[in-house]
DNA sequence: ATGATTTTTTAACATAGGTAAAAAAAGTAT
DNA sequence: ATACTTTTTTTACCTATGTTAAAAAATCAT
């Protein structure tokens, strides 16, 4: 819904009126299948995405592994940060992991929209920063966690998730194999 | 020296006039001996740094071991992330590697330029979703590396710096003990 | 230059976690 | 219910990297 994606840049950081009333025609909704490819590699992401409902993952190939960087799941933004945000291939790829319905605006609207008005613009900073903030939080549970503190930590931040989430996934995202991940699991 | 701080924020987005005439009265430089103390670890980080001059380091210990996220130098910018945009306590701590030389403006007068200047809101987003991208990109190089290409890229990303940085220090950054380091290091 | 300190390498050993394959369990469809 | 598919666990084996300690090399100070 257009005033849910609202409702949340505006909890980010207050927009102006003029700002909520150029935003919202530019809203648009995509839904995709379970299984669905939403950006694929090598393709440039043209939309900031707010997930009304399902739930996505964002991973990559390396060496016939699968490495997942992030879930993102209902009443959250995702992108592909990089590739959206300098317009340029992305590395990941985004699939949906159940059926998903997503409000989105595209790259052109968003920079438009951040020229346009200073307080959207602000809300890009602290989307921005929030991004940087999460990823350098991952760099250091991943340098200074073991698999099972790391798996540990996941279960308590994503126990809204871990019925949705396979082990096999969470293996990759925790950046361990499933093997690993099943011996973890039976130590306790 | 203001001037070179200056240039770099119009090289990352171009400021107004008006704007870089409010930034300029603000930067204050701050200098560092070799080894001191720049933001230590729980105190709140109140500054956005551009170096002159030396080299920093931003690392943390996790059980007895050093991990070093980043290191900066001459003509960047570096400031504690999220300590920074946040006003938290860091969970780092960043030290002079050499005698270092800042130019500096402080939180308040980062966030009063924000709010005056959309120009400088655009330059605080680009430095943001720059961070957030390089963040990223280390998440990717520690997921799929191990660590004798982990230390093939930093020797190509970080020629500059080589000289000027320990094995140690290198091993820390890598995530890795200085030990695997020298064996990486002896096949070849 | 000489000795003291720091950095880097080497050696010996321990362990976490990878791979492959099979067994077990759970989920889905006819 | 039965068979088929997918997910999870278990086993066996191997490798990368950690730890500790000592040797070697490099750097620094008087």
């Amino acid at each position: 819904m257009s005033i849910d994606f609202i409702n949340y840049l505006n909890q980010v950081s207050p927009l102006s009126k003029e700002a909520e009333e150029d935003i919202l025609p530019r809203i648009k909704t995509k839904s995709f299948k379970k299984g669905q490819v939403i950006n694929s590699e090598g393709q440039i992401c043209k939309n900031l995405f707010y997930i009304d409902k399902g739930l996505v993952k964002h991973y990559y190939y390396h060496k016939d592994r699968v490495f997942i960087l992030r879930f993102f799941s209902e009443t959250n933004l995702f992108t592909v940060l990089d590739s959206f945000a300098n317009q340029t291939p992305s590395k990941f790829i985004t699939i949906a992991l159940e059926d998903t319905e997503t409000s989105t605006i595209d790259y052109a609207d968003f920079e438009e929209l951040c020229k346009k008005h200073h307080s959207f613009e602000t809300f890009s900073r602290k989307l921005y920063t929030m991004a940087a903030v999460v990823n350098l939080k991952r760099i250091k549970e991943m340098f200074d966690a073991d698999a099972s503190e790391l798996y540990k930590e996941f279960i308590n931040e994503n126990q809204h998730l871990l019925q949705r989430i396979s082990l096999g996934d969470t293996a990759s995202y925790l950046g361990i194999s499933q093997v690993t991940l099943s011996r973890i699991r039976a130590k306790k």
